[in-house]
DNA sequence: TAATAAAATGGGAACGTTCCCAATCGGTTT
DNA sequence: AAACCGATTGGGAACGTTCCCATTTTATTA
């Protein structure tokens, strides 16, 4: 019986429960209730006696579907991404889904090699959080009728529903954040835009804002070396007329920008420090770091039901693009505090 | 060909390059070299003119294996969780395996929930970072050949290979340091430590040196609610004869002390803190948190390959304990400056 | 009560692979 | 040149399920 347990099929359940594999396989599927309650009651028996589990690969195979959705993120070690994966997982497992995780570590290459992949594991949807711009792959994906979410990043070409934070509008509330706390000559600092439209569009959007609000802007790109101390260096030293404050495109980049503060001894809030993402410990550097916080369960939400929706052809024939708006964490670290 | 680039079968690919199913199969397999060179061309060919990918769910089902590995992670929002599957995740693939990533939130409930599932998708190994202690269903898993892998944390009368920090010598480590840098009295916190044999492992050594070594320590079991101020306060007003300091029994419980420690005022440094568990932020908490930095990495890779083995039939008879050491990151909480 | 409709159940094929075994194809040896 | 051997190739069954359709049972109507 030990090593059995792991074998017990639909006919055998069948068998002991007297009765055929088709009303077996009924029962485990969505016409139970065709089953007279006779009947249901002694396969059920008979499926706990053998504790029988269905096996879904076989079901997966004569295309019952797979019950498996793919979910691929550039970086899990980003708590953005995480706390997302944690939302999709919440929504997945109440529609009786499972997740297979992909990580591309942001490398174009695995990208590439994990969508052949889970294409080889049927999966039945993808979430996406592209790293590259694997626009040939997920087209071929989307025509073989694999519905497909778009996490954070568009890619280009590429009609498909994307799920994601407000951009335009985070950067306007942090703006508006800003500039109401008295700061008006702004840096704004970014990973290398190319290659992810989120930090194109909170890119954009920052010239045109503060062109539009008459700020004194700059713009900083990290190189994923070393920091660049002269340009906030000389920010801090000459902020025009009035104080300086630097908004973070994301949480990497306000680790960063933290970090450069501290060894550059730069005083918060005296200089604003403002970032995209919630994180667990700004609110432990003193005075605590203002943020945009995402409401990662919410996508992770949306974005499976995006998907389900799609699965259920109650699709649209336009992709829609979900965009949700951030939350304001005010703290210390955007209060100008007179200079003692 | 675009709604049929999905439905690319080994038939077909066998038709067009004019050979048989059989032949294919084996050119996908490892028995590739049996083939004939110019055998092998010709259905490469094919296979890319067709864009053949393998159906995986049908080759898990004829038990060709599903190339799936379940972890099963009690908290996938701690850093160090993910940390670890990263590192898994890396493993894996180059193994030729993927991961089917489930999240128990530390239920129970969810748990057992999981396991039957991941038993569903016919997993070949598990890798499992436990809540409860599932122990009869991993029994059951074992005894079915499903090879096991405990991470961190052990399950009561359950012999398989378990992976994770040395937890005693990660303790030892910790006061030698706080000892040697003049700390005589140390307050541990931990988590509640039932159910989590790691938290167990860490108290009892814990306890057993610190007797051994004549510290005065203290105990300070964190409630999942509100923080305890008093015991804090208590044992930093009255150190008994010299310096104190805290020590964290995990990454969490470094975050709600670090919190507290702010709340009430405490100077990091002048009260020792030091935690298991490195953090990203941990560096940037004046003057810098001193921590045990556990090789995630390793742990993850240690835990495919204890998989592998087991897989390979060279499987110990006695399960294996593996316990990595950590690193030890001082900083400046846990340097004692003089009083001003 | 017979005829008919509706509901419940069962048998068989199919899904795309792997594996076992049989068949064929080279080249050697006598 | 006949016979043989190893290497290479191919055909068919099996894996555990779902789905289509045929069959049986039950309920409804005339």
């Amino acid at each position: 019986m030990s090593a059995a347990s792991s074998r017990a099929t639909l006919i055998e359940v069948a068998k002991l429960a007297g009765t055929s594999k088709t009303s077996v396989s009924r029962f485990f599927g969505p016409e139970r209730e065709r089953l007279t309650p006779s009947l249901q009651t002694r396969i059920a028996n008979a499926a706990t006696a053998l504790g029988y589990q269905p096996n879904l690969m076989a079901r997966g195979l004569k295309g019952g579907g797979s019950r498996l959705l793919g979910v691929l993120v550039a970086d899990i070690r980003n708590p953005f991404s995480v706390a997302v994966v944690h939302g999709i997982e919440q929504a997945a497992r109440t529609h009786g889904y499972s997740l297979i995780v992909c990580n591309t570590d942001n490398d174009p290459e695995q990208e590439q090699q994990h969508l052949r992949l889970l294409k080889s594991y049927q999966i039945e949807g993808l979430i996406i959080n592209a790293a590259g711009q694997p626009e040939a792959q997920l087209q071929a994906l989307k025509h073989s009728g694999v519905p497909l979410v778009l996490l954070d990043r568009e890619v280009r070409q590429l009609d498909v529903d994307v799920i994601g934070l407000d951009n335009a509008l985070a950067i306007d509330m942090a703006l508006d954040h800003l500039v109401r706390q008295g700061y008006r000559s702004i840096l704004y600092a970014s990973e290398p835009p190319a290659y992810a439209s989120t930090r194109q569009e909170r890119l954009q959007r920052f010239n045109q804002q503060a062109e539009r609000l008459g700020i004194k802007s700059q713009t900083l790109i990290l190189s994923s070396s070393a920091p660049d101390f002269e340009t906030l260096t000389a920010f801090v030293e000459h902020p025009g007329s009035s104080p300086g404050a630097v908004l973070c495109a994301n949480g990497n980049v306000t680790l960063a920008m933290t970090r450069s503060f501290q060894q550059l001894d730069i005083t918060l809030g005296q200089t604003g420090l403002m970032g995209i993402d919630e994180l667990d410990w700004c609110e432990l550097i003193t005075p605590g770091i203002t943020t945009l916080a995402q409401p990662t369960d919410d996508i992770g939400h949306a974005a499976v039901s995006c998907l389900l929706n799609q699965l259920n052809g109650s699709a649209q024939a336009s992709p829609v693009r979900y965009r949700h708006a951030p939350r304001l964490q005010i703290r210390g670290s955007t209060t100008l505090v007179p200079n003692f």
